[in-house]
DNA sequence: TAAGACCTGTGTGTTACACCTAGGTCAAGC
DNA sequence: GCTTGACCTAGGTGTAACACACAGGTCTTA
């Protein structure tokens, strides 16, 4: 197979087979003739492998490394369970995040509503953005380093 | 006010703030002694007035064009009313995403929780994300080109 | 034989900073 | 006067996962 036909039968675009062969996750051999790239069967259980794997989250690098301990013929599996583990508490945060910009961009939407444009004068760049609270939440990690080098 | 006075004035780092200078958003002039970078309380609400649009979601070229059009006697308020408006379901389906994700990758767990982890062979690489399906919903825009480069 | 689809390697762009390099400035302490 | 440490400058690199562009070579089909 070459590229696109590869790329085709995964259902994605040439770039992402030659991006995933350039960053070693898929190993393709050479056609001596032209120097094309020629991928067999087992690539293309390895694409559906990654796409499967990339549904689930893991980044190209952690694919990288669960597709070396397979290659290597060590069970991959239990990195796999720690990589999932660890990223699920992350996912929930960033959905907390999401949601609470969403809400602020709602309550901003309707706060609006109601008031004037207005131009900037000397004072004011622009009310509508002005008249929202800086910091919604107080839970980010200290702000106040003393050194620029610690 | 030097870099990290104004840096440490707003809670943020000495980076941002020269970032946020080289991208435009903030104008300080120079000691003509050393050449340092001089920001006057101007800045501090300019910076303060950018953290509250990052809250809103707006990126950094965003905001360079809100500050532009205020800059120039405009109001920007009609376009951050846009901007926010056509944000807003972009923020509701990245969230609809990753609550998707979240459960795809608890429902992994579970599974696997009962499954042993299993040595690759020539058929599998790992049987754990082999288990799972392939395409958990059909909501995605078309993914079967016809040419490389139509 | 010419068009059009595809191939190659390489480089750039995307986001919002963080970090590094290499060298200059300044205040305080000795 | 000198050192130290905190800070300054400009410029470049790195981050994630591709998308896209370029310039030139190859293959197939009409």
């Amino acid at each position: 197979m070459k590229v696109i036909e590869l790329a085709r039968a995964a259902e994605v675009t040439g770039e992402t087979v030659r991006h995933y062969t350039r960053e070693g996750l898929l190993h393709p051999s050479r056609d001596p003739d032209n120097g094309y790239q020629r991928y067999g069967t087992r690539d293309l259980e390895r694409l559906r492998f990654i796409q499967r794997a990339r549904t689930l989250g893991f980044s190209i690098a952690e694919i990288r490394d669960i597709l070396a301990h397979a290659d290597q013929g060590d069970s991959p599996c239990p990195l796999v369970r720690d990589l999932l583990a660890s990223r699920l508490p992350e996912i929930h945060a960033r959905i907390q995040e999401l949601q609470a910009l969403a809400a602020r961009m709602e309550q901003a939407l309707a706060a609006w509503a109601e008031m004037p444009d207005g131009t900037p004068d000397g004072h004011s760049l622009c009310r509508l953005i002005e008249s929202f609270p800086e910091s919604p939440n107080d839970a980010s990690p200290d702000p106040h380093p003393r050194k620029e080098t610690p």
